[in-house]
DNA sequence: CCAGTTTGCGTATGGCCTACGCCTTGCGTA
DNA sequence: TACGCAAGGCGTAGGCCATACGCAAACTGG
């Protein structure tokens, strides 16, 4: 069955999940997986998923374009691959901490890191996660709730919740902040400004004049992203005080 | 000062505001923007957003494709004025809605649908929103809130949260369920199964063993999506409880 | 009827991904 | 030591893509 599966699946998963064949003969690589998936890491890092092209790359790495598809099947390869390596190592937990909060927190401001480090993981992300790297994320978040007496169905159910929060917040801020100019954050505020008719938006009319788009009202967008995220958790613990009466 | 701030802005989005100077004379317009966009969003909706070129919307619309630039600048604008009118209007309440919960969930459940309908539109959306079209959504929710004693930047953390979380899942949903062949789901559940290994991964194949994601177990994914806004929905609730006791 | 204005579009450029096949390299073996 | 062959590096070329530019067609106000 095993080997009827792989079949059909992406190459880069049978790499990943190390059922590569070993190769002993042959002229000795100057390029590698790892060095590839690095730079391709590093390039979509300094200017963008939109400057990733197997050309730039290749540019980049000293070598020939075609040379990378000895080592990476095609792009979504190399995507993949990329997807899996990125994010590193999730926190460490037990298998049933005592504070499921502070670690799901501690798991989602992680997390939180990572894609801003990676602004283009969100962008990438187009199918639930089959790498080991992602799953490790995975397992990690549904450790948190070991302690819980949420059973596994809701508490899959908390984790892509977190998830969707923070990946949402963090393509929010990456898109703010990414811009060129100083005022990037100011523009968006004064852009709400200038459209928010009071008549055609009443509430947005009313949110832009109190200011909630202004930049830096007072609390940075990090301390927005907890504010958030405090809200989600208290619904949880709503979630887990009536799984334990039950 | 609003003539300074235009001629910085996207065409389309003066368009959109209605800043566009009106032409009297001239050759009749076989293609109008209404048409191009429809037709963009249609290509989009059956093939996918890969599919969506200049060259195949021509195509579709009976023209050449160098004709389409005579209504819109390029791709990114095209872009811009389908995520405008796609959704479509967003369900109306009035200023002060006295079930906000009420409100909030119908608002959810339709961005749900129309995210179901027009998948692209998540993986499009790459800044705030600056279109009458989306804004009108954003106002909506607003206004769902309008008679709680959360203040407006708390508000607008929310619909934020709200908005990330529909999106998160309406992205899953679709992920899962647009793959061609019937037995989607349970493959992604047979992928698990294979790589779940319990010693690496002991929650997630405790989670898989359960059946988390076996296909259609019991609830469909629409019910998870409720069950996931009801958690959310509980913190919302226990926000403002708290803003109502200050 | 003409001048001016706007639309439709043919051509061409430069980028992208990648199939295919050749040459090079170095190990394992004889 | 020499040979064969597996495997890496890459040149070429083809097919898509977005789009700059400029000309021809169509309509209209005077």
């Amino acid at each position: 069955m095993p080997d009827d599966i792989a079949d059909e699946l992406p190459h880069a998963l049978n790499v990943l999940w190390g059922r590569a064949k070993p190769k002993g003969r042959g002229r000795t690589p100057a390029l590698s997986l790892e060095r590839i998936v690095a730079a391709a890491i590093a390039l979509a890092d300094e200017e963008g998923l939109a400057a990733l092209s197997m050309a730039r790359l290749a540019e980049r790495l000293g070598c020939a374009p075609m040379s990378l598809y000895r080592h990476v099947t095609g792009k979504d390869d190399l995507q993949l691959f990329m997807l899996d390596a990125a994010p590193g190592p999730p926190p460490e937990f037990g298998t049933a901490p005592a504070d499921w909060r502070g670690a799901l927190t501690r798991w989602a401001v992680e997390l939180f890191g990572v894609y801003l480090r990676h602004p283009w993981i969100v962008q990438l992300v187009s199918s639930p996660p089959v790498d080991p790297g992602q799953l490790a994320w995975l397992d990690a978040a549904l450790r948190t709730l070991g302690g819980t007496p949420l059973d596994w169905r809701a508490r899959f159910s908390v984790v892509m919740l977190v998830l969707h929060y923070v990946r949402g917040a963090a393509q929010l801020v990456t898109s703010v902040t990414a811009e060129p100019e100083e005022g990037a954050d100011g523009a968006y505020a004064a852009l709400l400004t200038e459209f928010a008719d009071p008549g055609r938006f009443p509430a947005l009319a009313r949110a832009v004049e109190a200011g909630v788009f202004a930049p830096q009202a007072g609390p940075g967008p990090d301390d927005d992203f907890r504010v958030g995220l405090d809200h989600l958790l208290d619904g949880v613990g709503v979630a887990i005080e009536r799984a334990a009466r039950a």
